[in-house]
This record gives structure tokens, sequence and C-alpha cells, in this order.
DNA sequence: CAAATATGTGAAAACGTTTACAAAAGACGT
DNA sequence: ACGTCTTTTGTAAACGTTTTCACATATTTG
């Protein structure tokens, strides 16, 4: 005569509906041991056609699929990618991530996600914690890492690629382009194309290893050149609102400005928006060159001239790699320099 | 005398530096049972204060951290949480990716990151693969799923919360808004400021269940006022480029058009900078409304009039729910509807 | 002060795989 | 027919935790 109706919740485990099916459980039907089940799974080249086909058979029946926790418990890697970008707010990791995972999906692999937002202290965190789930490969952004996050992926019993940079020394495998050089690029564009009086644009409060060495590359280059001047700017954020109000700057306090490069594609729009309304005409009385080709890029009055990075090659590239490195286990790193490219359009 | 100076590689089992520490291994020195080391991480509270602190101690001095695949494998969950969003390339879903990991990643959670462009057997495939993880929780996006994808959320043993839109009967958790709603409220602003000829904007090849309800809700509203005619388009893709596409459509073949509600932010810019271009006055020969209000809408010239879901609420509301959930573990699920904002600017 | 009840601790059994090793079974040359 | 290899298959030991249960040891209670 139960005087309550419910059992005690700390004695009931609960459980869904049925549970899942156990390599066990397979086995057993089969008539096999766990072994040649996992076998079946894992390397079915090593057992004959007719056991084979016989376990198949059965485990699709039964609808089993491995646990992918105790595969990783008792193997020696997880199926587990970790993926470290700065933040997703930006487009560009955005389309790494997407792309990474396209690929990286359907041969088996789950990626795990992490953010910092450009703090080496979170940046080591997240590795920390990614790294105690033996996973099977880490990717992180750029090459600008703490000591501890450094020592922490050399000791990592996985492949470790860097992306998005490559000026530095590689921790194992690099996929990108050169910051520094995109930079350059941009100074020369501007300096060909006439302008003396040339001033850049970067993000004050966040420390972005990226942008700053385009920054100082453009600073660099344009500095170099005869009788420039050039002149820095610090927005407050990466947006397009910030790019406008850095423009509202220039306008006012340095109209003489000729050229001006950005960092990044959402600061220049800003700054071709306000201008707009400022009526400074671009690119007669001013030349803006960004760095992002975003997709809005092409598309606004006047059209944004911009270096492109390697975006979409990005992801793909370290994708194949990472395959490729699993398939052959004691393959090496590599360094792969994807390039960018100099967008002409009407901005500058 | 070996012929080769390399052992066979499948009898090495590589292991970096020095392994992790085990749980094993605190306890032997602490002088206590693996069970103790266990409780004072677990369950601090059920362990006496001095054995505590010697374990603590130990531990530290030891730098152990669990091992998370053994504590899932032995527990009831797994720290990890999966998320499943369409894309990333939609600037709506980074922010909310980024906020879920701000809140989850310091209590101790992973995330697990899945795309599936619209496609709900991606879907599947991404949510089968997720649950065999017995995850602390899983995210999904919407309230459109396959069959058996929502009998698989359905049986999970875990909180299982749908983000991003509340038009549909929730599995479990639901937080979001209407966006049925939503486009409804646009098609009300266009009318109450005087269009009656009237288009509307959403993407063709894509499936995405959210934009059609703000299509149908901005059709349903639009047509039954007095008076209108509602015209619809729908573009190869849900970028700036391809709103600017359907405006030189619009431009060329039916120009008498006065009012457009794109189901994006981008595509609507799309349309005001073709707009420009054509020579076409915003708001005046053509008034736009975007929905999205990305960081660029407040920016462009006209500044997009658009409505605003709640981003950033979305993410903070899901994770603090799952927080919530987690501390009591027969807590249920809830619908919370965060709604939306008409912000009116120039272009509308 | 004994009995009843809390509280703190440890032993050992899971959790569901993979894999080293041993054993069995074929293949093959003599 | 008999050893010698080379596959195939099975056995059992990891993998590193959590958790149940039982057992001491404190603490309360009548």
């Amino acid at each position: 005569m139960p005087s309550r109706a419910r059992t005690p919740s700390s004695k009931v485990r609960r459980r869904s509906g049925r549970s899942r099916v156990r390599m066990s459980e397979v086995a057993q039907l089969a008539g096999v041991s766990l072994a040649t089940v996992s076998r079946v799974i894992n390397a079915p080249d090593s057992v004959s056609p007719s056991l084979r086909s016989k376990v198949q058979e059965v485990s699709d029946r039964l609808g089993y699929s491995p646990n992918p926790i105790a595969g990783s418990l008792s193997g020696a890697h997880s199926p587990l990618i970790g993926v470290i970008v700065p933040t997703m707010t930006n487009a560009f990791f955005s389309t790494t991530l997407e792309t990474l995972s396209e690929v990286l999906e359907p041969a088996g692999y789950q990626l795990m996600v992490g953010f910092h937002e450009y703090d080496e202290a979170r940046e080591e965190a997240v590795v920390a914690a990614y790294a105690a789930w033996r996973p099977a490969a880490l990717v992180v952004t750029g090459v600008n890492h703490s000591r501890r996050t450094v020592s922490m992926l050399s000791s990592l019993d996985c492949p470790v690629v860097e992306m998005w940079d490559i000026d530095g020394r590689p921790l194992d495998t690099l996929v990108g382009y050169s910051n520094f050089e995109a930079g350059k690029e941009a100074a020369r564009h501007l300096i060909d194309t006439g302008r003396r009086k040339i001033a850049c644009v970067n993000v004050g409060p966040i420390r972005d290893p990226r942008a700053n060495a385009r920054f100082d590359g453009f600073y660099t280059e344009a500095s170099e050149a005869p009788g420039t001047t050039v002149r820095k700017f610090y927005a407050a954020n990466r947006g397009v609102g910030d790019g406008a109000t850095v423009m509202k700057t220039i306008h006012a306090e340095f109209p003489d400005v000729e050229g001006v490069f950005c960092i990044g594609d959402p600061l220049a729009m800003g700054v071709i928006f306000e201008a707009q309304r400022c009526g400074v005409r671009v690119p007669d009385d001013l030349a803006v060159v960004g760095f992002g080709d975003l997709e809005a890029s092409a598309h606004v009055t006047p059209a944004l001239t911009t270096v492109r990075p390697p975006h979409d090659q990005i992801g793909k590239t370290v994708a194949e790699h990472l395959l490729r490195r699993f398939d052959a286990p004691d393959s090496e790193g590599e360094v792969v320099d994807l390039g960018f490219r100099m967008v002409i359009r009407e901005s500058a």
C-alpha cells in the first residue's frame, strides 16, 4: 500500500523508450564474437566475406550504430575535431566552419567549435578542454598563441592545423596566406593609382593579429613610398557603423586624405556610405580599399575595391588535408600558402 | 641486428610526452579511494572537509583534469551540447552560436555544431549522429523536422530546445518569435504608409521555413487590405547581389510597384543599391522593408526599415534555460516568445 | 544508554567499445 | 600426410570514470 505513487527519483535511471542496441547483441544474434563485429565495422577487409555479410545483415536489421563514447575511450582517438575560431560574427570564419563541416561530417567526424574573441587566455582554456577529448584533430586560427597553448598543441598526438595566417612558425600544418603581404598589396594599389595622402583604419580595442598584420603591411609599404604621408585611424569595432564614424572624423579633421585602406570590408563600406552622406565622391575625392571581399562588397555603390582572401579554399584545404592525414597516419604536416587576390572595382 | 631501423608502426602506440594524470593517481597520492576523488569533483559537499581539501590539493598539484570521455561513458550524459543550425552564412545563427558558447562553455559544456542547409534529410543524419553522444542537451533550429527526426528528438532523454521559431507544436522547449506575425507587421507598415502596389521577395531554391512563414504572413496580411495588389518575387539566393537582381526585374517589368518587403536584410540592401543605380528614389518612389536588422542595416543610405528579431536574446535565453534545467533535472520544457520589433528608419 | 538514523568512505561492478594476444583453421609446398 | 605460413576468429584485458551497495563511524533520539 504505497502512500506515494512515485518511486523516489534517485532510484530511477530514466531510460528513453528502448535503449540503444549494443554491439554485444549484434554479436550474439550473428553468432560471432564482439571482436568480429568491431572488425566488420572498422576493418571490413579483415573479416571473411561470409561472416562479414552475416554481421552486416544483423547489424542493419537491429539498427545498430556504435557508441562513439565507448569507441573513443577504448580507441586511440575520438571522432571529434576541435575547431577554434576567434569569433563567428566575422563572416570569414563562418564559411570556413561550414566547409569543414561539409567535408568532415560525411567522413564520420564531429565538429566541436569554440570561440575566444581574440583572447589568448580564453583560447588556452578552450584548447585545454578540447585536448581532453582526445580529438582526431585540432584546428585553430592563426599562429599567435600563448606559451601554454603552444605547448599543449605540440604535445597533442593528433594533427594540428593553424589556418587563416601564414606569417609565423608552423606548429604542424599551416593553411592560409600572408596578411602582411595583403596589406602591402593594398598600399601599392593606392600608390600606383596616384594617391599620396593616405590613411589606414584598424580596429582599436580588438587585438586581432591578422588585422594588425594587414595594417602593418599596409603602413610599411605605404610609408616607404616617396612623397607619401600615412595616417593611422582606429575604429571602435569592425562594423559598418564604425567605418562611418571614422569617415566622419576624416571628413571633419583630415579632408585632404586621398585614399583609405580598411582592414575589413564592413569598415570600408561604412566609409563609403558616410562619404556619400558627406558629399565626398568615391573614388574621385577619396579612394577606398577594403579587405575580405564579402558578398555585399561587389554590390555597394561604388563597388568596393578589396583584397580577397581564399575564403572558401581554406576550409576545403584544411578538411582535405586532415582526411589525407587520417588515412596515412605517419604523413607529415605541411605549409600551404593559398595566396590572396586584389579585386579592383570602382572604389579605388 | 635489425635490418630496418624502425619498429613496425603497428606495434607502437604513440603516446605524447607524459600521458595525462588519471584519477587513480590522485586517489593513491591522497590516500583515498577512487570514489572519493570522483565525489570531490562532482559532489564536494558529500565529502568531509578534511579529505576534500587533501584531494583538492593533490589534484591541483598533479594538474589533474577528468577525462570527459570516461565520464560520459560511465555517467548518464556527456557534457556535450549539440547545436544544429541550417547554415552559418546567415548572420542570425552566428550570433546565437556565439552566445550559446559564451554561457555554456564556462559552465563546463562543449558545443558540437552541425549544419544542414535546410535539408531535412541532412538534419536527420546530424541529429542521429549527435544523439549517439548522449548529449546533455540538443538545440535545433525551427519547428519543421522530418518524422524520424521528431521521433529521435522526443525519445532523447535530455532537454531539447527548438529555437528561432514559435509557429508550431513544441517538442519540449521552444524559444523564438512568430515569423508569420513578423511578415504581417511588415505588410501593415507598408499599407499604413499608403502603398497599395506591393511586392514581396522570397528566396526561391532554398526551403527555409522561417523565411516562408514571413513571406506568407506578409502576403496574407497585404492581400487582405482593400485595394492592394501584391506580387511575389523569388531571388536565386539570399545575398545582396540577389536583391539587386530582383530590383532590376522590378524596375524593368513592374515599375509601378510602390513598396517591397524582403525576407532578409541583405536582399533589401541589394534592392536599395540597385534602386539607386536605376534612379529609383527610396522611399519616395519605392519603400523597402527588410527583415533581420543586421549591423549594416542602420548604415546604408537610406537607412533600412526592417523587422528586428530577438537576435541576441535567443541564444541567451536558450543557454540560461538549459543551465536552469540541468540544475533541476525534473523541470519542464517551456515556450518562450521573445517577440520582434519593427524598426522604422528611412527606407519605408 | 541502547537503538535508530545520518553521514562519510571504500570495493567493485558497470558503461560499450578496441585491440593485443592466442588459438584455430586454411593454404601450400614437399 | 606433415610441417610451415598466412589468414580468420575468439578471449580477455584495457580505456578512466560514475555509481550502487555495504560498511563503518558519528549523531540523534526515546
